[in-house]
DNA sequence: ATTATATGTGAATAACTGTTCAACTGTCAA
DNA sequence: TTGACAGTTGAACAGTTATTCACATATAAT
């Protein structure tokens, strides 16, 4: 395998690991979702509110209370999370009941809480 | 407890919830760590390099090439994934060997991709 | 010393994202 | 029906970020 075959502007020094580790690589769109499920957890205000959620379902107004923010933006990130698949909702009259969806997020936040204490 | 005590604009419609939760939220300082090692994952080119380095120590070049992307570009983001204490590196003669500074990651990953197929 | 190669880095650009604002929908109560 | 309120949403703005480019640094080989 020459160095042409390569698609970046580089020598390959070791050839064999890179190609074993092509072969195993996970294909791009596992790749666009993992990194679309973890750039959601990668925002303070939506870290919150999925902390406050993983102790109570809560309304909106709640949340925003919780975390001193406006309904609106609130909203709009409840939105994403509800895109997302990661909380839910029950409507009760006026009032928009949000809960986790998947118990997988409470998890992945206790290994990431893990991480930060270790490096502490 | 009167609604002028909050900061946002809403009512408090379940005040016991409300502040039964902000007691037990985890602070500020933490949530910013938390959310910043989630945003270090949370992108397609680092979730990639971190998933090749999870089977060998690679150099930025190989890294380059299995990716399919310029060094420049890679050693950008090793730079990211080293200031936040998730990749560690070698140095050994011209060349500098990248590996993963701790299996914390991997298991986040592993929930993640857990996450991903149960969503599928 | 000079050259080639591996990597690092600052600046610039383009794309993305979170919050605010204003307007809107839907529901309840009077 | 009218008013009040919970929540949603689109547009705009400001801030952030990933990649590229050009250049700098460091090491090895000649």
């Amino acid at each position: 395998m020459s160095k042409n075959e390569f698609i970046c502007d580089c020598n390959v020094i070791h050839k064999y690991v890179v190609e074993k580790t092509i072969k195993n690589m996970p294909d791009a769109d596992t790749f666009n979702k993992l990194a679309d499920f973890f750039k959601i957890l990668g925002d303070t205000t939506r870290a919150k509110i999925l902390s406050a959620l993983d102790q109570n379902e809560m309304c909106v107004c709640d949340i925003a209370n919780v975390l001193g923010m406006s309904k609106s933006s609130i909203s709009h990130q409840l939105g994403t999370l509800r895109r997302s698949g990661i909380v839910k909702c029950r409507k009760v009259g006026k009032e928009v009941f949000y809960m986790l969806d998947d118990d997988h997020v409470q998890k992945v936040f206790e290994i990431g809480m893990e991480h930060i204490e270790h490096k502490k």
